[in-house]
DNA sequence: GAGCTGACATGTT
DNA sequence: CAACATGCCAGCT
């Protein structure tokens, strides 16, 4: 795995519950404030449960997509009343 | 081993 | 205001 993704990875891992970051944000602060396209390209390869994907949105304050179905993005989203 | 694709973002046309 | 074009990095074909 390239430094990057793993950067990407931990980061999101670390996304506390009902907190939510944007793919600019986690590029940012993976070492890449421009490759905010690759971290989704990861965040899709990877089905860890580890990871919350879910947590992590546009900039536009668009949820995104999901691997899981972006009902599933958005349910999980409002059980952790992180939804605005 | 080279090229295309994609969970995005920003600037032009 | 909407559509098109460009840039980054990893994963597939």
């Amino acid at each position: 795995m390239s430094s990057f993704t793993e950067k990407v990875l931990a980061i999101v891992k670390k996304i506390p519950r009902g907190k939510m970051m944007t793919y600019a944000t986690v590029a940012k602060r993976a070492g890449s404030p421009q490759a905010f396209r690759t971290v989704g390209s990861i965040l899709k390869k990877n089905f860890n449960p580890a990871i919350p994907c879910h947590r992590v949105i546009r900039s536009d304050g668009s949820l995104g997509e999901y691997n899981r179905g972006i009902r599933e993005k958005i349910r999980k989203l409002r059980r952790e009343g992180a939804i605005f």
